[in-house]
DNA sequence: TCTAATAATGGGACTCAGTCTCGGAAACAG
DNA sequence: CTGTTTCCGAGACTGAGTCCCATTATTAGA
């Protein structure tokens, strides 16, 4: 999701209001602002974006907000390996994408890969067991960082948290 | 890591020693309590296993110990959704497999497979940055669940913890 | 339009995995 | 042995996420 999807918002909107969901201010906005937005945003990041534009909400809609979100698709939950895990948009088609992060300083970056998609879904046949999701996170080091890290460098360690 | 391999244990103690850390009771403690066991643990699982068999361990040597371990290579973090992480030896030739998490009752199983880590590969090549470990996490449904559930089930939904 | 039933909201207390601190205990080089 | 340094444990602390419940908003139906 580098490029933000004004219509997932619709999209999201209609699903909930079919399913049979009442329309509220606190998860329209938490919608709208993960519609704006191209990288994913953990629920702290939502909290404070919402309350700099003046359009608070509280903390437990927000978290009532992504639970429904995750529960009909309409997000994806990621854990990389920071505290607190992030949500973005999915697409209702299905695509999606994976991440890469920097274990030296933590940026996130999505790649697309169909090779690595196939392997999956070959895998999952091959499990017998019916698979319905799937995460892939790598982890590595961005060019940028590789750049500024002196040559004689002691394995990278990478601090839980 | 289906099946414990006591000679993880004496091949962690040794890389530690080499490096220079001196000995001492607690993080042996969780050495091998993690050298006996099948199946990732949480530090809570390790406290917990460690009181039970009378040599409780301070809960800050227990996360300084996986720490250190995970620092060295010597045990892999897990994420697996749930609220703790989990940890579990790792093989000192590199060679690991991942995991499977059954959404309805939470079970884990691990895969080995190697058109997966050669896809992974070669997108590493391709994404043009030193990539150092990755993670894949597949969610599915198992046997034992499918077979329990009734066919007009709704989605099953993955509330977050 | 009015109303009743019910879903959504938000403040704030609470949980609990994980972190930090610091005084004391153990390891080990010399 | 002894001094230096690392390791250890108790417990205070942090912060993401959860829970409760009184209040407010939505909406189907009269
Ligand atoms: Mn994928
Ligand atoms: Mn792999
Ligand atoms: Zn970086
Ligand atoms: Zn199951």
């Amino acid at each position: 999701m580098s490029i933000p999807d004004p219509s997932w918002g619709t999209h999201a909107h209609t699903v909930l209001e079919e399913a049979g969901h009442r329309r509220g201010g606190a998860r329209d906005e938490v919608i709208d602002l993960l519609a704006s937005q191209a990288c994913a945003l953990s629920a702290q990041d939502i909290e404070t974006a919402l309350r700099a534009q003046g359009r608070a909400v509280g903390r437990a809609s927000i978290y009532r907000a992504l639970d429904v979100l995750v529960e009909y698709g309409l997000i994806k939950r990621l854990e990389v390996g920071r505290a607190e895990a992030c949500y973005e948009p999915a697409n209702p088609g299905g695509h999606h994408h994976h991440h890469v992060v920097c274990e030296v300083c933590g940026e996130l970056a999505a790649f697309d890969d169909r090779e690595l998609e196939a392997a999956i879904a070959r895998l999952g046949a091959r499990l017998g067991m019916h698979i319905d999701d799937h995460d892939v996170l790598l982890r590595g080091t961005c060019r940028e960082c590789a750049g500024r890290v002196p040559t004689a460098t002691p394995p990278q360690h990478l601090h839980q948290h």
